[in-house]
DNA sequence: ACAGCCATGTAACTCGTTACATGATTAC
DNA sequence: GTAATCATGTAACGAGTTACATGGCTGT
C-alpha cells in the first residue's frame, strides 16, 4: 500500500478532483492551461501512458463512449479486439482520491526548482558583449508579458467560483500568486536592464 | 559544426569561464553553490559524464595531477592501464570558448520552468483540510528563509570583485535578481497564509 | 475535398537520478 | 586508526521528449 509515483502522476490525478470526467486529451488541455505555470505541461504521449498507469493502479476508472467494452480494462486475459475507435473518459476513483490525500499529507513536498535559462545566461554575461545580453533580457520581458495575459485569461475563466468554499479557491489562489510572480519578475529584470544600460554608456564615455 | 549539447552541458562549461582549472568534483561544488539557484545541481555521476563528453567534443582540456598519462586521452586505441589514481583537472579550451558564444548569441534561451510542489499542492487544497495546507505554506516560508540565506553567503563571497567590468559582475547580478525573488515570495506566501487564516476562522464562526 | 481539430497510442531516445563500488588524502 | 572529505567512475533505471502512425469527426 502506497506506492510511490511521481509527483506528475499526481499532479494529473489532482486535475480530476475537479470534478468532471475527462479524456486524455482534455487533460493534456487542462494542464497546458494552469499546470504549466507552476509544475509542467507533460507531452501528450505521457499523458496517456500516466492514464495508462494510474488506470493499472485502480486509481481512476475509465468509461467508453461509441462503444461497447466498457470500462475497468480487466486484466492481463487475451482476446481485446474491440478498442478500435471511440474516446475514452477517466474520472478519479474512491481509491484515487484516498492515495491522492495521503500523498498530501503524508509526503514532503520539496523544495521548488527553477530552470531559469534568460538567467543562466545572464550569469556568464561576460562571455559576450552587454548588446546582445541586454537584447535577451528585453526579449525576456515581452516573453513575460505574453505569458501574464495567457494567465490572467485562466485567472479571469475562474471568477464566480473563487470565494471561500467554493470550487475553484485554490486554483484562483494560485493564479493570483503565479500572477504576482510574473509582476515581481518583470520589475526585476526592468531593472536589471537599465544597470546594464548606464553602465555601457559609462564604459563607452571611459573608452 | 555546432553540435547541439542539452543546456547543463553549457551551463557546466560556463562556470569553467571564470578563470580556473577545476576537477570534476570542484565543479560540482560549484554547481551546488549557484547553479542550482537558476538551473540544476547535476548529480556528481552526471558531471563526469558530462565532462567525459565535453573532452570528446574538445571543449574542455584535461590535466593530470600525480600521475603521467597528461591531458586529451587520445582515443580509441588499446592501452590504457594507468589510469588508476590522481585528480584531473579541466580547462575550457578556446573552441570550447567559442561554442559558448555560439550557442549564446545563436540559441534562443526559451521561457523559464518552475517546478513547485507548493504550488502544485495549493492548488488541490480542497483535498485536504485548511490547516494541512497552512502548515505546508508555513514550513516553506522557513525553507524560503534558509535558502536565502544561502545565496546571501554566495551574495557575500563575490564581493571586492562584482564592481562593472569585474569579474564576478554578471554572478552578483543573478544573485541579487535571486535574493529579491526569494523576498518577494515569501511576502507572496505569507499574504496567502493570513488569507486562508481568516476563511478558517470566520468559516468556524459560521459553522 | 480538404483543413484542422479531436483522440490515441508506439518506439526510440536522452537526460538525469540513485545505488553501488573503489580508493586516496586529510584531520583528529 | 578511523572518520570525513576528496575523487572518480559504472550500472540500472525512470521520467519525459520527439517522431511517427493512425483514424474519426467537423466545418467550409
Amino acid at each position: 500500500m502506497g506506492q510511490d509515483l511521481p509527483v506528475t502522476s499526481y499532479a494529473l490525478l489532482g486535475l480530476l478532483t475537479f470534478g468532471d470526467e475527462l479524456t486524455g486529451y482534455e487533460l493534456k488541455q487542462r494542464a497546458d492551461a494552469t499546470l504549466r505555470f507552476y509544475w509542467v505541461s507533460p507531452a501528450m504521449s505521457q499523458v496517456y501512458s500516466e492514464l495508462a498507469r494510474l488506470t493499472e493502479h485502480g486509481l481512476v476508472l475509465t468509461r467508453s463512449r461509441r462503444s461497447n467494452s466498457q470500462g475497468r480494462s480487466s486484466g492481463r486475459g487475451a482476446s481485446d479486439g474491440a478498442e478500435t475507435s471511440g474516446s475514452t473518459t477517466y474520472r478519479l476513483s474512491a481509491k484515487g482520491r484516498r492515495a491522492l490525500e495521503t500523498w498530501m499529507r503524508g509526503t514532503e513536498p520539496g523544495f521548488s526548482v527553477l530552470k531559469h535559462p534568460v538567467a543562466l545566461r545572464l550569469l556568464l554575461g561576460h562571455v559576450v558583449d552587454p548588446g546582445t545580453t541586454i537584447a535577451m533580457l528585453e526579449a525576456h520581458v515581452e516573453a513575460l508579458d505574453t505569458e501574464r495575459e495567457a494567465l490572467v485569461r485562466v485567472r479571469e475563466g475562474l471568477r464566480g467560483s473563487d470565494g471561500p468554499g467554493q470550487p475553484f479557491r485554490h486554483p484562483s489562489l494560485v493564479a493570483d500568486w503565479g500572477l504576482d510572480y510574473f509582476d515581481n519578475e518583470r520589475r526585476i529584470v526592468t531593472t536589471l536592464i537599465e544597470r546594464l544600460h548606464e553602465e555601457e554608456l559609462r564604459e563607452e564615455a571611459d573608452g
